[in-house]
DNA sequence: GTCTATAGTGCGATAGAC
DNA sequence: GTCTATCGCACTATAGAC
């Protein structure tokens, strides 16, 4: 028998995802959460700094899959398909296995302003990531801020549509309906008189 | 003399900043804000629903200002095009007199992760009101959510580089500079050989 | 592991404007 | 009288310091 049981993030994400959808977030205290798993209110402060971040424990395998994504990509392809490349990449991250935990996870959120914030923020930090990524491969500064957050709007849309209600389509064929969008979109707009 | 002073919450807000960019943002308590113009605490949280909220107060302004070049677009302008026309209408609102107070306001959000998070918000916000209003001009739903979100990923890049240190251009020319290299870097990416 | 500052809320009281 | 801006106090939870 061990002192402590090993993944005490994991099980303090599962207790606080299943309290904060009965409950309601604001209505769960961090020390309840806490006491679900049998520990304190501190030793979740020392796992998580803050109580919106127990719900984006395990993100930053995200951004490794983007990373992983992005360096697969033709060293040649264009900054958007790269980018696109990378959204793609992260497919298996989105089963349809984990599509029900993600539902769940993202009706938590959706009903609480504080924990859009946050996830808004850490797909604002993938952008600046995958910009950072992009600049390495040699594109020009501007070039790759204006693909990374583009690129990043258009997995938000994706995810979104991904997790909403009676949505069937695996994630890869959603981003890749998306990015057509904008590309036919960008396209209409080229073509049209008043273009910038 | 009145009762009251006028325009209690543009004070607390020109104190917030001040003391904000003098002390930094957590090391300012709302109560030192609201002592700074002779008021409560209990005061200022009337005014704001929390201490972030009040370095964005006025921002109702700006999503009036897109819904109005939105509305003053050509009714056949494509969508992208639409939006780029309501972000150029709120050029005004980036003037060269403001320029100032905004870089000091950017500069205070910069240094703090909070207040990153609240403005990442804010600019999702307009976001998902611009796609409404593509809507209402009988836009189809996705291609209304994906200009929108680009648009804004765009406006937030043209915002940023408006405040960055040492840039002197116009807020117009940033934005339209933003645009252009979005519709090129779509047209390299349809042109490629990968193309989704 | 304990202590504490601060954010933020709820309710009631006050005091002038109308 | 009503309405509204303000204050005062008691209270909880978060989060960080010790």
């Amino acid at each position: 028998m061990v002192r402590w049981e090993p993944g005490t993030p994991e099980r303090l994400q599962a207790a606080a995802l299943e309290l904060f959808a009965t409950r309601g977030y604001e209505r769960t205290t961090a020390t309840e959460i806490a006491q679900a798993v049998g520990l304190t209110e501190r030793t979740f402060f020392r796992h998580f700094s803050d109580k919106r971040e127990v719900l984006f424990h395990g993100q930053e395998r995200l951004a490794e899959a983007f990373l992983a994504g992005l360096g697969a990509a033709p060293p040649d392809a264009p900054p958007l398909q790269a980018v696109a490349w990378a959204v793609r990449s992260a497919a298996p991250f989105f089963s349809e296995e984990r599509r029900p935990h993600s539902r769940a996870r993202a009706s938590v959120i959706d009903s609480n302003p504080a924990l859009q914030e946050r996830e808004l923020c850490k797909i604002a930090s993938l952008a600046t990531t995958l910009a950072d990524a992009l600049r390495a491969r040699g594109v020009a500064d501007l070039a790759a801020t204006v693909a990374a957050q583009t690129g990043m709007a258009l997995f938000g849309v994706a995810f979104a549509r991904w997790v909403s209600e009676g949505e069937e389509r695996a994630f890869a064929d959603i981003a890749a309906e998306v990015f057509r969008e904008l590309l036919r979109l960008a396209g209409e707009a080229a073509a049209s008189p008043g273009a910038p």
